[in-house]
DNA sequence: CATGAATGAGGCTTCATTCAT
DNA sequence: GATGAATGAAGCCTCATTCAT
């Protein structure tokens, strides 16, 4: 008796947009996020329009609803997408790297290359703190735990001094953000060898110089 | 990289907006920009509206006009008092402190403090990453100009030790970010002590323990 | 007057749906048929989806097309499926029974459990004012005509007073959907015995006291 | 911290479209209700369109949620003014009229003519049903109440036989609803006063025949 | 100096219908 | 017979900005 008014948010019945079972919505799915990538990069999230999206994908306007929920939900799924790979690329590239601070350096490389590589993706990340900040911290949070396993392991075996690892961590995360944004995105090239060491050595042995006391 | 936005209306003829010159504008003026901070750091640049801001600020919509061309305009007015507001903190904050490994102590006190009493504020510099990425550089460049001019003092006077200071600032500041964010606007409070001395611990002496190569 | 529909398609040369020639098919239409009566009922014409029918129905959306041109097709049918076996329940009920204010009581009766039993499709018959007025009407029509004949009959045997049946019928089916709407719909039970009781008091006697001059 | 976005239903601070305090605006909105009776009653609810509303109003589109939240909204108030216009031309009509079998007469007429004369307002009432079935239910309980209490001073004045009033006021309202719809608004003329006559012997007296038994 | 009614471009989202498989 | 991916027109609603008072 109840008249039921359509409801995305509280649909309680509505059928998720299906994953797609055939080839052929896999392929539009990721068209869809191929082209969100550059317009969300390019023009930021509030910018970018859902048509734009499904224009460069070359596809309709109302596809785009078969594959995702809202213009939110996409960006998300970019976020996460990104935290996947990058991780991905990380443990790949300093599997078996040892000691440690050689790790660490090729860790780091892998980092600004991979920002470099995918520019709009980074950006995505980065402005999903002001979209959906609960995904933000997500994407940080995890970083921080594998990075706190690593740095805990490498400090059990003595090659990195003992210390807060947390606070480390975020540290150099945001160390690392900061050189990407400065080096990698705003000049189109990766930092050169001479910052690398230096930023290797910061990263190693700080930069007082031996005779300071400790502050 | 470059935020498109729409030109609503390129507002050729609009006049000016008055520098006020009563008294009484300058406080209109204020409570504008305080409304503004608030509505900015709480619902982020997209989803704060010029309504918001005026009825927060308690007067009429089009008085908005008066004093601002348009919603970016007191956004970026904000960045750049945030950036005048901080380094003016910090300068005071070391002014006389030495030695060097004690002033970035209490420079980065300085910062998170800053930081954790201007949370609307801050959030508004980070998010003018997506606004208008212009004035984004200009606020951190500004800064880091100051940092590495700072450093350079220093590493004359062998405090702190040789390289490339431009990337050493800039992975400072980013650092000192992503302890604010991680500690102080997700957390709702400092850095404690315990923490703050690791964390100078490894900008002084890095992370590295003596048995290690150079990586 | 007129409902404006919006003609998305003209839909010239599209194919007739087929009527169903295999027991198969014929069963996938009344599949249809009964999930679109819920839909409709619960949800109201507009609110309602051929998505949704279709998955209630567990066939594929486009099979919908195969057996109703539109969805307002399959609402038509629903009404005109509706007049049919109101129609029938009542002739059924009331045949045979004597005097015809035994058969109007009989009949109300039979009215009210009818639309107790299937509010959905109640619903769907009032909402077709609202879809195609013209369905509406005949729905009606059809049923004051129905009502007339049996009225006259009675008038003919001097079972009932002398009279405009036209105005008479119309008031009477008036009087029945709104103690529907009242009672069976709003209230989910028959009237029971007393008010029907007094209702047919009032159809046979009206309300006026004896000593009431005619008005 | 948390990023508020804007939700019309949730809207817990967001101001209500204030009600114009202008005389200016109070005609907009008048403008705005007279072509939403018009848009409404003519297409219907679903079929009509914010944008046709404005458009017939004669003002711009934005206007229209300077003084409604929703379509629903001013739909909504127009059922509301529906009611109280009805029922004060009821009112109006019936005061001082006796005996109660008069008044019944003046009322329906009353009602009759008032249909016709607002046919698109009374069409809007009727939707009601399929849009806020709330608003529907609110419009003839208060109609009954009425009705209820002008019968029962009757019934005690002893004008009216003794009978369920409840039930005999929504009998007759659903009387009086189809004659309306039968000859107000498909036939274009109140209906003539043999068919009035007709009907208020049918209110006063039943269809029944003396002889008959009562059933 | 200040106001707030008015505007309309623009964006997200829905869904009936088609058609290739 | 059946399917479901694809389409795009259409509609509601928001909000920065203007301007007459």
């Amino acid at each position: 008796m109840k008249i039921v008014k359509k409801n995305r948010a509280a649909a309680q019945t509505a059928p998720l947009p299906r994953q797609p079972s055939t080839a052929r919505g896999e392929a539009t799915r990721r068209r869809l996020l191929d082209a969100a990538e550059i317009e969300f990069g390019e023009k930021g999230f509030h910018n970018a329009s859902v048509a734009g999206i499904t224009q460069a994908a070359g596809v309709g306007l109302g596809t785009f609803y078969l594959y995702f929920q809202t213009k939110e939900d996409i960006f998300r799924e970019l976020v996460r997408h990104m935290g996947r790979a990058l991780r991905h690329a990380l443990s790949t590239a300093i599997a078996g790297v040892a000691p440690r601070m050689r790790a660490e350096r090729v860790g780091l490389e892998a980092f600004l290359r991979f920002v470099t590589e995918h520019r709009n993706l980074y950006r995505v990340v980065q402005e999903s703190l002001f979209v959906d900040e609960a995904i933000y911290r997500e994407y940080y949070e995890a970083f921080a735990a594998a990075y706190v396993a690593a740095l805990g392991k490498a400090q059990r075996s003595g090659e990195v001094t003992s210390g807060d690892l947390e606070a480390r961590a975020w540290a150099i995360m945001g160390l690392g953000h900061f050189l990407g944004l400065r080096y990698c995105l705003w000049e189109d090239r990766g930092p050169p060898k001479s910052l690398m060491d230096g930023v290797m050595d910061f990263i190693a042995h700080g930069m007082a110089t031996r005779e300071q006391a400790k502050p």
